[in-house]
DNA sequence: GACATATGTTGTCACTGTAAACATTATTCG
DNA sequence: CGAATAATGTTTACAGTGACAACATATGTC
């Protein structure tokens, strides 16, 4: 009974060891030998599951932004526009404080450069949704003479720069770690409620 | 004269060598063994200059920093207020995209993470003189009644993620190619200049 | 129950960072 | 000037890593 000669989900267990190093030693310290050992395998076991480290990232990533999506949709159905914007915004930084590992591994040149299909086309789909938000939005009447594009730029930056600043060791040495969700909100709130 | 035993100036070359792979390559293809290859000099030759790799990248970071703070006060003896927050906003993004080794060794925990007390003053310095030109700002009329807190985290975390939107692969696969210097500024002019 | 497939293991290779012991050149100081 | 010393390189060595190939065992299927 001890021992089994197979794990029996090593594939998963592999998976949420992987988050759990991340989470609270970086993405730097994750070594695939080293999972293995975490989960007393042999040290070439993880290669059955997944063709290589970036390979192994790239799912995480995937389910990363899966859960991205889902959670800024979480209200549930909002129509396109501001409201939906400020819920996606809010919902992205949320996101990437609360999962750091899957905020950094999106980020990595690795990943992405090998990034699947279906990983593409979960980021396009979430970056096409705040594009039709922008565009709603100044249908509606916010900043109506303002490129969009330049919202657009500015919304994104916006929204990663503050997940990042909240989440890199150098830019919380800068900023303090006294700030709240409503700072966040309160920040955001400053481009989505004008001047 | 040939292959003399002593390189001459190993170090600067290995600084410049790395910049110069960092910029191409990216972060993660740098190894000081490379290095000494492409120098043609022993592997561990490196070592007599920098006492690890992490070494390496923090002083080319604390010149990075110190590049940084120059190219921000670029035009001069700007007075402290909007107009010189203007000029450091857009000369961050741009020193970010002009020296994207500079910007990405910034942003490595493991640099951070052992940062000398030079670094460290050299980010607190840049940090301080954007906090004061916020609120000099405010007391000439910029968005008086906004919390300071706010607009500065704001600030960063604008500066930060324009400089990573257009620098990082994923956000450059998003938000497309086609942008230049008067989009950067168009976007932080949204944020300077109000609704 | 035999066979095919999925999953683990062992052994190996090339690469990396780092350290220690040694070699050569530069510098300093009597 | 010349010897002691410091600075700089080299060689050798070790442990850790990702990756591959050959092999072993379990699982599932006809």
């Amino acid at each position: 009974m001890s021992d089994p000669y197979h794990h029996g989900n090593l594939r998963t267990a592999l998976i949420e060891r992987a988050i759990e190093i991340m989470d609270k030693e970086g993405l730097e310290k994750l070594s695939l030998r080293g999972l293995a050992r975490d989960l007393d395998v042999s040290h070439a076991a993880p290669l059955r599951h997944f063709a290589n480290k970036a390979d192994l990232l790239q799912e995480i990533a995937q389910t990363g932004v899966e859960r991205l999506i889902a959670a800024s949709q979480s209200a549930g159905d909002l129509k396109p526009g501001l409201d939906r914007l400020r819920q996606t915004m809010n919902g992205y930084v949320l996101w990437a404080t609360e999962n750091p590992a899957y905020h950094h591994i999106l980020r990595n040149p690795d990943v992405m450069r090998h990034a699947s299909d279906d990983l593409k086309s979960s980021v396009d789909k979430f970056a096409s949704m705040q594009w039709e938000d922008i565009t709603v939005a100044q249908m509606n009447g916010w900043r109506p003479d303002e490129d969009p594009r330049l919202l657009y730029l500015h919304l994104i930056s916006l929204t990663a720069g503050t997940a990042i600043v909240l989440t890199d060791p150098m830019y919380r040495a800068v900023v303090g770690r006294e700030l709240d969700n409503a700072d966040i909100k309160g920040s955001i709130s400053i481009f989505l409620d004008g001047a």
